[in-house]
DNA sequence: TAGCTCATGTAACTAGTTACATGATTTG
DNA sequence: CAAATCATGTAACTAGTTACATGAGCTA
């Protein structure tokens, strides 16, 4: 959804091959992103025909030669629009690319000035007011309909296992975004 | 990603247009999955070319026609197919398909037999084993890479919050599995 | 010598989003 | 009279997956 964004951030913190995004997109980025290679590679050849990175090609003797990507002046520039720009992401509330996105947001807040920092910040706190509302809708729908649980059975009990998947992924998210804002409150 | 079949466990509980499919996408269904109008009318039309619907065109006086779709035999064998077999959904732990994927199997379990009610039982056991191991690795990761969270600051606290998403993610992905397990277990 | 790592890619496909288009009826 | 509801679609696009392809060097 924002791929070319998230790479954007990684190459901030250390410019890199196609292949060593991958690895980080298959390691430590993989728990709120999953990218393969190919995804990659197809990316990478459009930012750079967009001249938000530049490619320099490093010649190695016992491995494969390797083309090393790093963000130009344009690149850091749309990743400090796109920090203070509004989420785009979408979904239901168990597979929700918003949550990501936000994630990829405050890893790459910092690379963005103290405006991204603030801007990022307020992203949180509107998304944590849209989750919040959506828990209560959520709630109250699990009150008037399913007021006594434990007597379900067949279908009816299987749709409201379905809206707790709802519920248990928007407290999860309610959770992170809580612990987000308090991670960047106290330690100022 | 299994659109199709999120459809036929919709048409089995009740035969309908794609406008009613859309608005079932859009409410109860939509704490797991969303889908647009165009969506679904393009992937009617790839079933009722499987044969795994049939159609019927109801004239309303003061509406307009509609297009009734309904499961056919083919389309209930592919349901009871698609059930017993494994879960293919991908995705980082913060966007999961698996989870959805799950919950739909679950809501139409009843629609596939006996054999489909226990080897969906089946999958929501694995895949709470994976959940549960992939969990344990977050927190190793957790425990040896920020010892004192408390004192993180900058990229670092960045990594921390995004890791601790992924945590927040696969914890609910476990409860709410173990809460399924339960409420299947106990009403027998 | 079999399999893994490094390194880059093409091609075909599946899934999903956004924008545009039409037109009658019903509700506020 | 404006907006929502009912009803179906096309077209263009973005995002992501799966399969195939190549080839050197390093490790068990």
């Amino acid at each position: 959804m924002t791929l070319p964004h998230a790479i954007l951030v990684s190459l901030s913190e250390r410019s890199g091959s196609g292949y060593e995004l991958a690895r980080r997109f298959d390691g430590s980025i993989a728990d709120v992103w999953t990218a393969t290679h190919q995804q990659i590679y197809k990316t990478l050849r459009t930012m750079a025909d967009d001249g938000w990175v530049s490619v320099t090609t490093v010649v190695q003797q016992t491995r494969p030669d390797k083309k090393v990507y790093t963000v130009s002046d344009a690149g850091r520039d749309e990743l400090a629009r796109w920090l203070a720009a509004p989420l785009t992401g979408s979904g239901s509330a168990v597979t929700d690319t918003r949550i990501r996105e936000l994630a990829v947001k405050l890893h790459g807040a910092g690379y963005g000035g103290a405006a991204a920092v603030s801007a990022v910040r307020d992203q949180v706190v509107a998304q944590r007011a849209e989750r919040a509302a959506l828990l209560d809708t959520y709630h109250g729908f699990e009150k008037t309909h399913f007021p006594e649980p434990a007597r379900l059975t067949g279908s009816a009990l299987h749709r409201y296992l379905a809206l707790r998947g709802g519920i248990h992924a928007g407290r999860a998210a309610l959770d992170w975004l809580d612990e987000i804002l308090t991670a960047l409150r106290d330690p100022a």
